[in-house]
DNA sequence: CACAAAATATGACCAACGGTCATTAATTTT
DNA sequence: AAAATTAATGACCGTTGGTCATATTTTGTG
């Protein structure tokens, strides 16, 4: 009974190599600038045959957003691997976000659409589905690492993790956000401070919110 | 020549109605879903006429957006005479924000929009330009009440007025996004927790943040 | 008032795009 | 080899943002 398993797999092929164009073309245009014809032709496809393998447009821009999420998801364990106390993880899974968004720009704006625009998760098998599970299993390592601190006393037992977590997923990502779509007329023109400068900067408003 | 100067009013108070229909519709369908054939009815006007007055559908739209934050620049400047103190300034701000945030839920979707688009500020004339100086003017409110703060000692001195405050909105912000977008799936659904909890508590982290 | 000039407004029209579906092609089963 | 199932195609459709030649209204002039 090889045939369907072949099958399966190549139907999983498939969709990769979709992806795989996808990504050059969205990558290239932007989201909205990007077409479906396009990516149709970069797949040497036809139309039709998206449809296929994605419910829609931003289906398949989110299963672009998806593989971000899944490096995102690599970089966060190996952060906090390589720390001992529970703050320094903390703050090295808030620096593996931050060097997501300088390695992988392109990711970093498809992580911006899913979380600035009102996604559909009612269907159990979209791609959407899939990047709830996998955004919890993420956001579960920065969790972790904040129980890990209270329990050792880097982070002061005062706190709520998950509350924290989530605050500190949100506050970031806020952060960015401007980083990423404000830094040439607010930051650069109206202060003359560079994104980066307000990153780091950000970095040690939170340091300090949460050490003991 | 009074001619003239009933032109511009007329001109002016055309413009005014033609953003009150639109508020009327991008309100109840929502920016994507609304087309500019519904504005131009409910304007009772034809679709070439918004075209004398607005550049585009986003222009439009920022229109919209530039009302909203007049009206936060308002909550922001009661906000800062009521308190005494530069942290209670600074955490009022933070309070008129989320009571913009609860108050105006329209408004905030379309400060969400212009938070998270690249917005084309090119134009010198266009709306977008007009926002660009407004938000400045709204985020000069919180620079200010944290130099306050510094001053009379309440905030910690040896922080940056500038970076603290472009922090601080940045980080509300998503929350904020977080708390509007994702409230019923990720929040409620997978940590049970309201999105008035993770505000809330986003506020003592700010304020351990600060304090000196 | 009559007529020209300027300013406004109109809506038919266009191009672009997301998405569909009847038809065709390829593969598997019998 | 024929039937049945699965996969792929691309012409086609409806919607929508935006335009522009034309029409209407208002203002200026003799």
């Amino acid at each position: 009974m090889g045939i369907a398993e072949r099958r399966e797999r190549e139907k999983e092929k498939r969709k990769n190599d979709i992806i795989d164009a996808a990504e050059r073309v969205f990558f290239e245009k932007g989201h909205e600038n990007a077409t479906m014809d396009d990516v149709a032709n970069e797949a040497e496809l036809s139309k039709g045959t998206l449809y296929l393998y994605f419910k829609n447009k931003e289906d398949l821009y989110l299963a672009i957003h998806l593989r971000g999420n899944k490096i995102l998801h690599s970089l966060f364990q190996k952060a906090v691997k390589n720390k001992k106390t529970g703050i320094e993880k903390t703050r090295s899974v808030g620096k593996a976000y931050v060097e997501f968004f300088k390695k992988y720009p392109n990711y970093f704006n498809a992580m911006l659409y899913y979380e600035s625009h009102d996604i559909d998760f009612a269907d159990q098998d979209s791609v959407a589905a899939e990047c709830l599970i996998e955004g919890k299993a993420t956001l579960e390592l920065l969790i972790e690492s904040i129980v890990i601190g209270i329990k050792d006393g880097s982070i002061r037992s005062n706190i709520d993790p998950v509350k924290t977590a989530i605050s500190l997923w949100g506050q970031t990502t806020g952060i960015l956000q401007i980083a990423s779509l404000k830094e040439k007329i607010i930051l650069s023109q109206y202060f003359s401070i560079s994104a980066q400068d307000v990153i780091d900067y950000n970095f040690d408003l939170i340091y300090h919110a949460l050490k003991s």
